[in-house]
DNA sequence: GTCTATAGATTGATAGAC
DNA sequence: GTCTATCAATCTATAGAC
């Protein structure tokens, strides 16, 4: 592993990943050449190679990176909702119009969901799913909070349903990418009551609702 | 059998569009080098693109094929069966493991999503989402249906519930693409029964409480 | 660690014969 | 409509100076 021990080279790797993570997003993996990364980083190719051997080097540091840009955000958002709709629609906002500073990340993960999933790029799958498993298991940890809140009623173990909850938001966010108009928050909001089995409050369409009766099993 | 050289152009269409499925799953749209496809066609390139035009015109015409490949192999197996649960594993099973036939197809359709995503193919990208918008009536027929029989009470527009049932299917299909065992098909059908509020079995829907019927937390 | 310069291979696309 | 032949552009990666 390469130990830049200048600041400039500190400096030279940021500004790599960076424009590499902007190009990427906008041309895709093969569209996104070495030599348009390295002068949008004001540096040159022969600079990324020496930081990172080579192009896929570059990816798979990238693909590692993008783990703490695009979580952090949510549980952000997450922890100052107070109502569970409110968390649910505050994650959804995050990946269907994430902040203007995680929106190169989030096209950059489609990029490198397919990039990975191709013959011949096994390692960086196996990062990227590795990467994944640690986000369901944050999540997981939330839907355990508001389940003893008596807020949801998970019908299965907190990991399957946590799983199962950020592929929906994938899902959802790559159609409302296509076509943003098929996709409205309150329809994701009630999916994804539905899927937590959520009870009560203020559900669009259901019925009544007493109240939280808390200590009920 | 009329006009011999009209069928041969017909036959040399096919097996290009044939071809450059299977190459596209295996390595992208730009991985997917305009030669290669000819030489898996038993073509040339000239042939290619006497027939096309350039290499996108022939993504375009394969974007507009695969729409039936895909979403007929679903509605056949839907209609088989009989039971709800059954209806829905059924969805998801054509997502996770779809007919050898449909396999190539599906992975398209995820390099063709990125691929239309891009800025410069516009045009791909309303295509491919009116092309969606189609699917996704399709299903809000069969929701309709269901509905009528009682076996679903969607908490929203027909159209707007199968358009959130599909995005679930396919973003649940990604993360069980980078690794299997994070999905299980009883999560799936679980959480597709959520969205669509399904009666009976373990949720009684109008009611306040739906049974919890896994171990407290 | 970063630069310049360039090698070596591959790409999408075209021209013209048949 | 399909082939052969080929071009110009572009790509990843390397070599050697500093």
């Amino acid at each position: 592993m390469p130990r830049p021990r200048q600041a400039r080279s500190v400096e030279t790797r940021a500004r790599l990943l960076s424009a590499a993570a902007t190009i990427i997003a906008e041309h895709g993996i093969e569209g996104a050449s070495v030599d348009a990364i390295a002068e949008r980083a004001e540096r040159t190719s022969g600079s990324l190679y020496g930081q990172f051997g080579s192009k896929d080097g570059l990816i798979v540091e990238l693909l590692d990176q993008s783990k703490d840009v695009v979580a952090q955000s949510m549980l952000v958002d997450i922890e100052a909702a107070t109502t569970l709709d409110e968390r649910l629609a505050a994650m959804w906002r995050n990946f269907a119009e994430p902040p203007p500073a995680a929106r190169d990340w989030v096209r950059f993960e489609h990029e490198v969901w397919v990039w990975a999933n191709r013959p011949g790029n096994e390692d960086a799958k196996a990062r990227l799913a590795t990467r994944y498993r640690d986000e369901f298991a944050t999540l997981a940890g939330a839907l355990d909070d508001w389940a003893a809140e008596g807020l949801i009623a998970p019908p299965g173990p907190v990991d399957r349903v946590a799983t199962v909850v950020v592929s929906t938001l994938i899902g959802l966010e790559m159609t409302y990418r296509l076509d943003p108009s098929t996709i409205d928050e309150r329809s994701v909001v009630a999916a994804l009551r539905g899927i937590l089995r959520a009870r009560d409050g203020a559900a669009p369409l259901a019925g009544t609702a007493t109240r939280s009766a808390t200590g009920e099993t």
